[in-house]
DNA sequence: CCCGGCAATGTATGCGCATACATCAATGCT
DNA sequence: AGCATTGATGTATGCGCATACATTGCCGGG
């Protein structure tokens, strides 16, 4: 495996090590770990002569050495339900950015909605002895929640918020969230209210609280329509097609739990023939990059997933840097930016 | 962090060791190790003390430690340009998944298309000593390419082919692929052709293959649209927007790098009143969910994601279990999937 | 001229586990 | 009965590094 090389000075098959280094530099382990770690303690002859050292042999250092020794590893577990949803995927990407300008690097497992996996792979985690873990939303089993704790490293929980975190969390109300576009569609003169939603539970809680506040204002009852765990364009399409058939009635607004959805109702409408918002409102959730390029184009939920990755790594750091008091629960909030579809 | 506990035997902040664990259940380091790694070594009655100990404690073994004493990490990492794009989360899930099946965590890491990001990423992935390591595409720094063949453990790179990997590579042929959809183009009659490309180079590499076969077929010039490292459906639009204005010759085929360029330009040919294919026809890449769902369909280049990220996988668990010499390359192949748009 | 202090380097140790090897008792075989 | 074999366990060791502590030489102030 990989077996070409040999046109290097460097083709030993045992990794090099620090004493090696040291020696070909005449000097004893300690001082290459110094020169490494803080150069400024070291002569500059000697930090040259090692640096040269270091380049002839093709040193590599040993993190899970260094890991053991010192107790700290540098690693980051990140579980998310899955990398595919740009949701998590994109709030993963701004707080891997941020960790990685740190030096700490990711450990990534998906959990799949599923609250076993999750306790695997935070066991599995937490035997990496990372610095710390960042979890999505605030629902775990009792054991994981027992191994969390009794690891002692800062946790994160992202997406959610809650009056009691492990120890803090990033996120926002999915309740308020989906009250907000309950009352534009109430303050809009929309009478007729349908949830088209994916099968995950934060979704869920976002249509229950819809259907909540838009039957507690006298309009109702709401009519649902659970679909996967994927949000897709062409699921969005059957569901209109799907309350088509069953008749339509005119000022009825769909509240979706993804843009994808919402984008299907919006081709499913044009190829009916139907005008949005008129003969029927959309709202969609996530605010994704094609919301201000469909046509209409899209009433929508915008989360800053950036910001709410940002804030998830930043928390962490200030754990790091012994602030362990600072908000253990940062709500990074959401905006509701009416465009054309409702 | 993570202080509340309290309401557990296991409160210490010490992790707990093998040793105590050992010393709880009456019996040596060694025999917990046993016990752990393969209880059929051991006596029923032992196992059952200790995995008694484990629970009282909530032992977590120390994967650290266990690394560096066997050298074996248990631990892939893994490259990836980008995770919020679809095109390599959706392999990298695929290859995570099965690597998870087999006892594996991955490392992640994004490179922006970025070379010199990539050769950081190889570094710092290479130091926590990873049992094998998954790249995406197969060109690397001359300085990256000699880490990784130091480093003597197994690599794949993926979505791309090369007769020189560095250690096996698992993908497709970029050139071919986009020749196909020349081919199809000009077959369909299509005489004037344009290309919408993203800033990446393997996108590139696909324009510049459909160009030339197209060209060489005796039609051309063919128009180059370059756009950012993003591919959405707004720049979709703005592309045939731009097209319109410039004067949209009849017989038109538009090349994507990608299905969101595609979709973006059927949105705004349905906005413009052009009919797909007759006034303009489509080829997107990628074949994602929504291609089935637009209107019309989208005739697109398929890749099975998964199943490149399977491959990946399973190229290395062969090389694990000592089958260096198998398929150092490995072509998943393309679909060009014809539907409505062209 | 002597001593305190600092810069530069070294020595010793152990992190928690896997692994090679040793021990010991029980068992089977001739 | 004597010996090899096997099962169950223990002892010793080191993976490669970080860290606490020790050592050495040099400089300047009193």
């Amino acid at each position: 495996m990989a077996e070409r090389s040999g046109n290097d000075e460097a083709l030993r098959r045992t990794s090099v090590t620090m004493a090696e280094v040291g020696r070909l530099a005449g000097v004893s382990q300690v001082t290459v770990s110094r020169a490494l770690s803080s150069p400024e303690k070291v002569s500059p002859e000697t930090l040259r002569r090692i640096r040269d050292a270091v380049n002839q042999t093709g040193y590599v250092p040993n993190a899970v050495a260094g890991a053991l020794a010192s107790s700290r590893s540098k690693l980051i577990a990140a579980l998310v339900p899955s990398i595919t949803n740009i949701f998590y995927s994109s709030s993963l990407q701004a707080f891997s950015d941020i960790m990685r300008e740190q030096g700490y690097q990711i450990m990534l497992s998906e959990t799949g909605f599923d609250p076993e996996r999750e306790e695997a792979a935070i066991a599995a985690h937490l035997s990496r002895r990372p610095d710390a873990i960042m979890l999505t939303g605030v629902r775990h089993s009792a054991a994981a929640r027992r191994m969390l704790l009794n690891a002692g490293i800062p946790v994160v929980e992202v997406w959610d918020l809650t009056e009691t975190p492990v120890d803090c969390c990033v996120g926002f109300s999915q309740g308020a969230a989906a009250e907000a576009a309950a009352d534009l569609a109430l303050a809009s003169g929309y009478r007729h209210a349908v949830t088209v939603t994916a099968g995950n539970e934060r979704a869920q809680r976002r249509r229950d609280a819809f259907a909540a506040r838009f039957e507690t204002a006298g309009h109702g009852p709401v009519e649902r329509i659970d679909l996967g765990p994927s949000a897709t364009l062409g699921l969005g399409r059957e569901a209109l097609a799907q309350l088509v058939e069953r008749g339509l009635r005119p000022g009825t607004v769909v509240f979706c739990s993804s843009d994808q959805f919402a984008h299907g109702i919006l081709v499913e409408a044009a190829a009916r023939g139907l005008a949005v918002p008129k003969d029927v409102a959309v709202i969609g959730f996530g605010d994704q990059d094609f919301a201000t390029a469909t046509e209409p184009a899209l009433t929508t939920i915008r989360i800053d997933r950036q910001a709410l990755g940002q804030a998830a790594a930043t928390a962490l750091i200030q754990r790091f840097a012994g602030f362990p008091g600072l908000d253990p629960v940062h709500d990074v909030g959401f905006e509701l930016v009416r465009r054309g579809s409702a």
